[in-house]
RNA sequence: GGCCCCGUAGUGUAGCGGUUUACCACGCCUGCCUGUCACGCAGGAGAUCGCCGGUUCAAAUCCGGUCGGGGUCGCCA
């Protein structure tokens, strides 16, 4: 019989009616002179029954159902009596009175409970990945996952991007994260690389005259994972020609609004706030700040400069700053223990210590309060941090990097633990200005903060021969609760200027043309004004799920190693599948076999 | 690569040198039960305490190593 509805989708209006569902057993409650299953599918549960006087053989069939055996039920959708009804379930009105059942196929029990998978080990649940998606709040998550990528396409759609597909086998080209690199049967010894975005391709089709292109694509990069990392990940890839930063910016923003309109139905009135890099990195210690609530982080270096402390005037005399956060109503919130596991958290950002001060009415407490005695110091210090009685003041003294980081985190961490905004909350910004180089002290020479394609902002395209660090790019990020869920910028479309950014990141003219040629040659054939950006779907899916991980929002995602427990992958492979590659394998065979820990399929009986 | 945390029946856990025959809950099996909804009741099966080694009269418990998992720093233009 062909299936009428979805379980969770009957409501009153079937009353009466004839009903064919097919489902999985969620749950039995086997009452002996009668039978209640809870019948699931995609879209919900319904309350199916069996009696004696329906039908008192399929009775008999309903007493030996099991949890997850696939059914067939056909019924009439009655009305639940008062005081029968289940208010915790959206179908909780009515129940299907089973006239028929049909077994498709039988389960064995699973290895964990899948309505409720808290608790579950990561890795058990991703062994049994397809059973840890009938999970309901996964099924949600990935329903939501669609509703964002379809939203998208509607938007794009009707503001003129066509999507158009880049190629995955590709050229590896330095900078950047590491790829994943793929052998060529055809070519002995050469590679191609996975893209880590499609960068110069959608750049190229700027070169086209595409004018507006998007491609919701898979990016590969070769680097640790993280909770909001995968090896393989999903960008909402754009460029546009012949528009300004802002007017991108804007088009963007109007996206996502739409996006958060679609599928949650939040409408957000105001503009994203626009915050200078500079500002971000000075008052959140953050390039992404969760602006969701304030607790900024307050210079006092000048303040503390020639105090008694000398961990304070000893750091700032090596050039070093000191800096806090003000915890509102923290002196009696906090415990000397719980200050304790905040040192914890700005020691892994190579903090040395956390300097905490109490403010009570009568001035300060704590370890360090006896430097602090001074009234004309005590009233500066609490005008700098804008401190009140009851407040808890912590400091971090370090180079100004350092010091940053730390009390970045620790900001982050407060706000979480204080609950100093609401659970749905979404706070948009935008970060500007950005630095077009960073200096990085392991190679010895400038990377791009950004990309090596990124326009320097006009007024600063002097400095790329005499003082790069100074220069500005014109690249913006959007911020989403403290995530990075998006970044791009404009790009330089002359031959000129792109020669010259790629000398100051130390390429010479052969490595530049090896690797960049067809760019640069490119941009001798009228290359128009553009820029675009790049979203991660995933991350903007999980803050929009409220997830904590990204791998709630991705049907089969990796493990912490970034190995698949369900398939195995990595795995080994033939010798011949080697030779025709090309290709030797110089790990150590036992080290390999070790590493193969996955096994399945093998039953215990 | 560094640091931190965790490995005990199918699942989640308790036990942290000897009163243990390793606790409890869920799940599983058998039986009973006609209005349950994480049904209930009675009974039952199920664990070489991740692995290897050491300390000890005695190790799930302490120590070392190893493997696996999670987090984090580095890394991620």
């Amino acid at each position: 019989m062909e299936r009428t509805n979805y379980c969770g989708r009957i409501n009153q209006t079937y009353l009466g009616q004839d009903v064919v569902l097919k489902g999985w057993v969620q749950r039995r409650r086997d009452l002996g002179g009668m039978v209640f299953v809870d019948l699931r599918d995609r879209e919900g549960i319904v309350q199916v029954v069996f009696n004696e006087e329906t039908n008192e053989k399929v009775l008999k069939t309903a007493h030996e159902l099991h949890s997850e055996d696939v059914i067939e039920v056909i019924g009439e959708v009655a009305e639940r009596i008062d005081g029968q009804k289940n208010e915790n379930l959206a179908t909780g009105s009515i129940e299907v009175v089973a006239k028929d059942l049909k077994i498709l196929n039988a389960a064995q029990t699973p290895p964990f409970n899948i309505a409720h998978h808290e608790g579950t080990s990561n890795d058990l649940r991703l062994k049994y990945r397809y059973l840890d998606l009938r999970n309901e709040r996964m099924q949600r998550n990935l329903m939501l996952r669609h509703k964002v990528t379809h939203a998208i396409r509607n938007f794009l759609d009707k503001h003129q991007f066509i999507d158009i597909e880049t190629p995955y086998l590709t050229k590896s080209t330095p900078e950047g994260a590491r790829d994943y690199l793929v052998p060529s049967r055809v070519h002995d010894g050469k590679f191609y690389a996975l893209p880590q975005s499609p960068q110069i391709l959608k750049q190229l089709l700027m070169a086209s005259g595409f004018d507006r292109y998007y491609q919701i694509v898979r990016c590969f990069r070769d680097e640790d994972l993280r909770g909001d990392r995968q090896p393989e990940f999903t960008q909402v890839d754009l460029e546009m020609s012949f528009l300004s930063e802002e007017e991108i910016r804007n088009l963007m923003e109007e996206m996502l609004k739409y996006v958060v309109k679609q599928t949650s139905g939040q409408e957000i009135k105001a503009s994203f706030p626009v915050m200078n890099y500079d500002d971000a990195m000075a008052n959140y210690g953050s390039d992404k700040p969760d602006i969701r609530f304030e607790m900024l982080l307050k210079d006092v270096t000048g303040v503390v400069k020639n105090c008694d402390f000398k961990v304070f005037s000893s750091t700032i005399e090596q050039g070093g700053a000191v800096k806090g956060l003000t915890v509102a109503g923290g002196a009696d919130q906090f415990t000397r223990k719980q200050i304790d596991a905040l040192q914890e958290i700005v020691s892994q950002h190579g903090a040395k210590g956390l300097a905490w001060l109490k403010v009570t009415e009568e001035g300060f407490s704590g370890p360090i309060a006896r430097f602090f005695e001074e009234e004309a110091l005590q009233s500066s210090l609490m005008d700098a941090m804008g401190a009140e009685a009851g407040d808890l003041l912590l400091f971090v003294a370090d180079k100004l990097q350092v010091v940053h980081a730390a009390l970045g985190d620790l900001r982050v961490h407060l706000g979480q633990m204080l609950k100093l905004y609401a659970p749905d909350e979404l706070a948009f910004l935008w970060v500007v200005n950005w630095p077009l180089y960073e200096y990085d002290e392991e190679q010895g020479r400038f990377v791009a903060s950004h990309h090596p394609f990124t326009r320097p902002q006009a007024q600063d395209i002097e400095k790329l021969s005499t003082n790069p660090y100074d220069i500005r790019a014109q690249a913006y990020d959007i911020v989403l609760n403290g995530y990075e869920v998006g970044g791009g910028s404009l790009r330089i479309h002359e031959r000129e200027l792109q020669e010259m950014m790629l000398h100051t990141l130390g390429f010479s003219d052969e490595e530049m043309y090896q690797q960049f040629g067809f760019l640069l040659e490119a941009m001798n054939y009228g290359f128009p004004p553009h820029g675009g950006i790049a979203l991660g779907l995933d991350r903007l899916v999980m803050i929009l799920a409220n997830e904590p991980n990204i791998r709630e929002v991705i049907a089969f995602p990796k493990n912490g190693k970034a190995a698949d427990p369900l398939t195995g992958a990595p795995s080994m492979v033939s010798k011949d599948q080697l030779d025709e590659l090309h290709l030797k394998v110089t790990a150590s065979k036992e080290k390999m076999v070790a590493d193969n820990v996955f096994d399945f399929g093998q039953e215990d009986e």
